[in-house]
Parts: structure tokens; C-alpha cells; sequence
DNA sequence: GCAATCTGTCCTATTTACAATACAGATAAT
DNA sequence: ATTATCTGTATTGTAAATAGGACAGATTGC
């Protein structure tokens, strides 16, 4: 079974930022499954920790089932540690559906409610002071485990030409289009950021794992904001991926992406 | 001055927990712009910590400006909460866009050597285990601060075609391809990650940070790798950015990215 | 067998985080 | 002016994290 412990908090401060290092080096295969990690004392050097501080964050990781403690021999990374992310999602087709990758994905809404625009928002959206909005967070899982939370904001006189059932059932952007809005242009940008406590929650991971972020903000044909999306994506589940080919000659030899899906993921 | 300060996670421990839950709901709006938060002794019980730290916590939003304090009043929330950051890249034009940006942008070596691949390299490219590869590792900065970190690995047969110095003044594709790699292909994943001891250090972050971090493996016209680049990006200072055009009608409406530049990008 | 290296365990200072409290000065509302 | 509330600052005691050892047992490679 994955592990869906979601693990509180085994450590704190000092060791923590070890453990989370040492977790992600491993998520990201930076470290091979069956690789021996070096000594203890070694890391306590690299990290600048006493050894003790290591003991704890190795200890975490014991019991997460990433690694695996031989006395004598040293520490191994259990084989089960590195898993390809269940799911990807091709940028240039990122909006239109997350590419399934022959596996299922389930969506389940957190919260739904109309109330006044968050400044961030109602800036990003240019929308006048007193602006209300429609507020929806949603979790997306893949075999039953979550691996992204979505939160969008779309403005109140747009919103009210659907109900929380439609958007159950039919893609957002199909319904704000039946309601008349005329949507155009978006514009997403991608960062990173750490778990807040309560997305940390949503998503079964510690406080202050590292999360990808994306925010798009979608317009219609007169440039009137229609929608605020702000997502969050475990990275251990969820990556973004872009194709590019090499074209042109000479001096105008570029990279340009690679628009038609192209989905040779190898999923082992 | 724009805040380079660095210390992005200045609090440790229990207080961190507060931090990052005042962040969370600042940056999702539930406490608006020029909002005034409650007192230092009432969030003291209301997250059952002790007013030292809730105080460490505030202190960190002041130095993130996220929020101002008022002696006697208040803390408030600063309506520029979320500042733009200093470099952005379009996704569609990743690559060459980065290469005009070395006008603006300047680059340091850090370390460049020859070696054995590491296995995620070794894999990623295809390499027959004793492959050897040239190991670069650059910073990019703009304005003086470093904003991304570059790790490239490039087959020794390849890279023993151009020198150290041509990779001061040429762009690193124009090497290959004089060298003979006829570059076709290259796929990207973005993820987030934590920033290591080595990364904190070049970036000028707090070990633990959180990082924007893309993978990129180049091929030849025959399948073989060409080159592993794996770069982190501090996301207070670069993002990686995307516009996309809504096309079609009917049920064939969908998404499709903007490849042509359309670079209104604002770096003050 | 021998040497090197690793984990498991126990130990003691030292540092740090934290809680609880008190009080002065600033500010705003009445 | 008075009062309530807030921040700034300081103090003290307690608990926890951390550092830096030392040593035994297990394992691996030579």
C-alpha cells in the first residue's frame, strides 16, 4: 500500500530540516532505491548537525517506510522509496484535462461559499473594491490519495449562472461559457511554495513540505477576469511536463514545445 | 530596496507553525489587505502558544513584508503583500528566452569538472554504466542576486568538442550542435523541491526553502542523451509563466498555448 | 584474522525554545 | 482626560533540542 500515513510531525526544528532534505533527495531519485546512504557522522558533517539530529530525522524516515536501518552496514533506501509520480500533466494541455496516464483521478470539494474577493484575488482579477465571488477548494486524488488542492474564485455575476451540482458533473470552463462569458485568454504562472497547515492536511503531507504551485488567470474577450485559480500539487505524485523540438537552421535554430500530446510516459 | 535579505524561513519549530498559518491566510485572502490583526496576547491563545511566539512569528511576515506593526494600534496587513518577482520566463520559450536574458543576466561557474555519471544522470540519459560526463554547476543572477542554480551533465564524448571558455561566451546549444549532437528533442519536468545545504548557500536562502526545480534531458536525432539540466529556481525571484488562447468551438474547444512571444513582462 | 566502518546506546554540558509575567509607552475611542 | 488595547521590552524559570563525546556490537572488505 502507499503510504498515506501523512506522519504529523515526527520531527521538529533542527532535525526536521534534515529529514525533509533527505526525504525529497530520495523522492526526487536523486538517491537509487538500494543505495546505501552515507554514515551518520558523515551527515552530520555535511548537514552541520550533531549526530543525534540525524538519528531523529533518519528515524522519521524509518518509520515512513523510505529507508531501512542495518547495524554494522549503514542505511539503505528501501525499494518501494521512489515511486514515479502517479500523475503528469503535459503544460501545453494542462487546462483541458489532466492527462489520466491510464490511471483514474477523483475530485472531491472541501468547501463552497460566496463572499467578498481576497485582495490578491480581486487585484489579479481587476475587480472593483466591493467584489464578491464565488469561492469553491476542491481536492483532486489519484487512487484514492490526494494530490492537489485547487481553490478558485470566479465573480459572483458569472458564478450564479450555475449551481454547485453542475460543477459536479461538467467541466468549469463548459459552464462559464454556457453562461455567456466569452473566454479568451489565460495566464498561468508556476512556483513553489511550502504546505501551509491546512493544505499540508488536504493533501496527507508534513507542514512545510515543498508544493508546486500554479496560479492562472483566465479572461474573457474584453479582458473582464472570469476566473482565479490557485493550485497546489504534491510533487511527489504531481509533475508538470513539456515536450520541445530542435527546429529552424542556422542562426534561427530554436526550441519550440511540442503542442499535440505525445504521451510516451513510461509507467513501471 | 527590493528585500534580498535572504532568511526566508526565519522561525524554527513551534513558532514556524504559526508563520506559515498567518501566511496561508493572508495569501488566500481570509484576512484582507489593511486588515488589522488581532493582538499579539489574543493569537498567543488562540493558537495555545506563548506570546514570545507568536511574536517570533510576526516578526518573520514583517521581514517577508507581508504585514506592518503599529506600536499601540496594530498589525496590519500591507497591501503589497505579494511583490513580483524579478525574473520571469515564458514556459513556451523556456530556452531561448533564457539565453537573451544573459544580456540582462549574468552567470558564474561555480564548478566544472569531468566524472563518473550519478546515477540519476546515468539513467535519465541512457548511459552505460561507467559513463563519464562534464559536470558543470552555474548561478545566474540578476541585479547582483542569484536567482537560479544550474547543474549540467554532458557526455564526456560531446563535451571534449568545445572548452571551458566557449562556455563563457556561447550559448551551451551551439556548442553541441558545432560539435557534431544533432539536438532534437528534450522533455522537462517542473516540480518543487527543498533547497539543500549547497543550493541555500548559492541562492541566498535558509536551508529548507522552497525551490522551483526543472529537469530537462536533451536528445539526439537517434534517441541518445545529449545533456541533463538540473536547475532550481528561487521562486520569490523568477517564475516560470505561460499564456494560453482558448480555440475552436463546440465540443473542440479547448486550450492551446501562445508560442510567440508576447512579452509584456514588467522587470522594474 | 584484522582493520575499517557503521549502527545502537548511554552519557553530560550547552544552547535554544518556550511559557508566564510584569511594566512602560503609544494609540485610539469615549 | 480617561480608559482600554496594543506593541515594545525585560525577566525568570522550565523543558526540550542539540552538541560532542565514548564505547560495545555488527558487518563488510581485505
Amino acid at each position: 500500500m502507499r503510504q498515506t500515513d501523512a506522519v504529523a510531525l515526527p520531527v521538529e526544528g533542527k532535525a526536521r530540516r534534515v529529514y525533509l532534505q533527505l526525504r525529497d533527495e530520495i523522492a526526487n531519485g536523486r538517491v537509487r532505491d538500494g543505495d546505501i546512504l552515507p554514515g551518520e557522522s558523515r551527515m552530520a558533517e555535511v548537514y552541520g548537525v550533531s549526530r543525534v539530529t540525524v538519528r531523529r530525522a533518519l528515524g522519521a524516515l524509518v518509520s515512513d517506510g523510505v529507508i531501512e536501518k542495518r547495524v554494522g552496514s549503514g542505511s539503505v533506501v528501501t525499494s518501494r522509496a521512489s515511486p514515479e509520480p502517479l500523475v503528469a500533466a503535459d503544460m501545453a494541455t494542462l487546462i483541458p484535462q489532466i492527462v489520466e496516464m491510464g490511471r483514474r483521478t477523483e475530485a472531491r470539494l472541501l468547501s463552497f461559499s460566496y463572499g467578498e474577493a481576497p485582495g490578491h484575488v480581486a487585484r489579479a482579477l481587476d475587480l472593483p473594491p466591493p467584489a464578491r465571488v464565488q469561492n469553491a477548494v476542491r481536492v483532486r486524488l489519484a487512487e484514492g490519495q490526494a494530490f492537489s488542492r485547487l481553490t478558485t474564485c470566479v465573480p459572483e455575476a458569472i458564478a450564479r449562472n450555475y449551481s454547485e451540482a453542475d460543477l459536479a458533473t461538467t467541466p468549469l470552463y463548459l459552464l462559464l461559457e454556457r453562461g455567456g462569458a466569452r473566454i479568451e485568454t489565460a495566464v498561468q504562472k508556476v512556483s513553489a511554495t511550502l504546505a501551509s497547515p491546512d493544505a499540508a492536511a488536504a493533501l496527507g503531507v508534513a507542514d512545510g513540505s515543498p508544493l508546486l504551485s500554479v496560479t492562472r488567470v483566465v479572461r474573457d474577450a474584453e479582458g473582464r477576469g472570469v476566473e482565479h485559480l490557485s493550485a497546489l500539487y504534491r510533487p511527489d505524485l504531481f509533475q508538470l511536463e513539456m515536450s520541445l523540438h530542435r527546429v529552424g537552421a542556422g542562426e534561427a535554430r530554436h526550441w519550440e514545445p511540442v503542442i499535440g500530446a505525445e504521451n510516451e510516459e513510461t509507467v513501471p
